[in-house]
DNA sequence: GTCTGTCTCGGGCAAATTGCCCGAGATTTC
DNA sequence: GAAATCTCGGGCAATTTGCCCGAGACAGAC
């Protein structure tokens, strides 16, 4: 019986020991490295060309949606399961579009993370329920994600506001004037069909642009 | 050598597995039984009789602070260990004040976790190093957390103005008028030291006063 | 009893911001 | 090279904020 190799990637120790006990002792599978973070996720995959990669996508540093991208833009045929704790339609559709093979929440069962294991080394696409369900309630109540409608500078100064950035302080960062920011704020607003700045910041978390200490 | 009775509660399966693995194979410590929300922690709990508890304080449903206070409730002498993600200064606070032996997040090495059982065992205190530093932090930067600065008015509105409700919700929600509203929102800002709406969400993160999803 | 402190509720008003519309360059796309 | 899209900001009325004030309720102190 062939042996696949999987990379685990994750940065919470505990975690990865978790992942050891599921996959290690999975007869067919082995786990063949670790890394804690996005960079050395990549740094992993290059030197030991895994079958598969098992990773979160909340990281230290680089986000891991990017370290899928990246990973992919080396190698178009990597097989990269995501198995977060985030329960998100935005967060799944991002990682999905950056080229993961499968998402898979935490609250899962253990025996789906194995099963998209085995149906990603056959490049089927598993996403577990609670996801597709998000995404389906998604699709009903609006239109995508929401964060698709928004310009990549409406996102940058979306995403300094949910920090609770001052006007100032952005017209500052960005080099515009408060001016420009407080109109892009509006529009920001006016297109996610948001009335408060608290609102703007729950939107951030389940989008994933900011992710909650 | 006597066995030690451990229970662990998290509701994440791959976790729970990452502890077996860490705590089940240490000699000296067995565990169990296992908990995935804040009422089976209970249950468990009175059930048992674990000379430990190893718990996250974000569960579905029930806060896991709350768990520790009704546990602590039940049996005075119960020893707490809480393991979780936040690196809060707040949340530790909280969690320490509602009766939890030790604090430690999920970033720390698995053995720190081991120390704190242990320790916990003989009635130590252990806290980890990452979250000292944001108590010290805040402590500085600070009085408290804060949020014993605010009425008991002024957290109820700051509550549903963290959610995002708008001001003339709130008015509806709580019967009074909008303007009471606005001059208890500038006060609440003023009182924390705030300056956007933004941050009073990550205060109320923060603080444990609301949950990310 | 009265006094003092704190909490809650809201009025008032100048200063600042929001909501909404507009136009001008820069870039992309077809 | 025309059309579409971004980005940046001006303008201006309507609203909100920042800040100060007073009144009624209710606690505990003396």
């Amino acid at each position: 019986m062939k042996e696949y190799s999987v990379i685990i990637v994750d940065d919470h120790p505990v975690v990865r020991e978790g992942y050891r006990r599921l996959i290690d002792l999975q007869p067919g599978l082995k786990i063949v490295g670790e890394a804690e973070d996005a960079r050395s996720a990549y740094a992993q995959f290059r030197d030991l060309q895994p079958d598969v990669v098992v990773m979160d996508v909340t990281l230290p540093g680089a986000s891991g949606v990017e370290a899928v991208r990246h990973i992919r833009q080396y190698d178009d045929s990597a097989r990269i399961v995501v198995f977060t704790m985030h329960l998100s339609a935005a967060f799944a559709l991002k990682a999905i579009k950056a080229g993961a093979t499968s998402y898979i929440t935490k609250s899962s069962d253990p025996k789906t993370l194995i099963e998209a294991i085995f149906g990603a080394l056959h490049g089927r696409t598993v996403i577990s329920p609670d996801v597709i369900e998000a995404i389906a309630r998604d699709r009903i109540s609006g239109m995508g994600t929401g964060l698709s409608d928004l310009s990549p500078r409406q996102t940058e100064i979306l995403c300094l506001l949910a920090r609770g950035w001052p006007a100032e302080r952005i017209a500052e960062e960005l080099a515009i004037s408060q001016k420009t920011v407080r109109n892009n704020h509006y529009q920001i607003k006016s297109i996610l069909g948001m009335e408060t700045d608290a609102q703007l910041v729950w939107f951030a978390l389940e989008t994933g642009l900011l992710q909650a200490v």
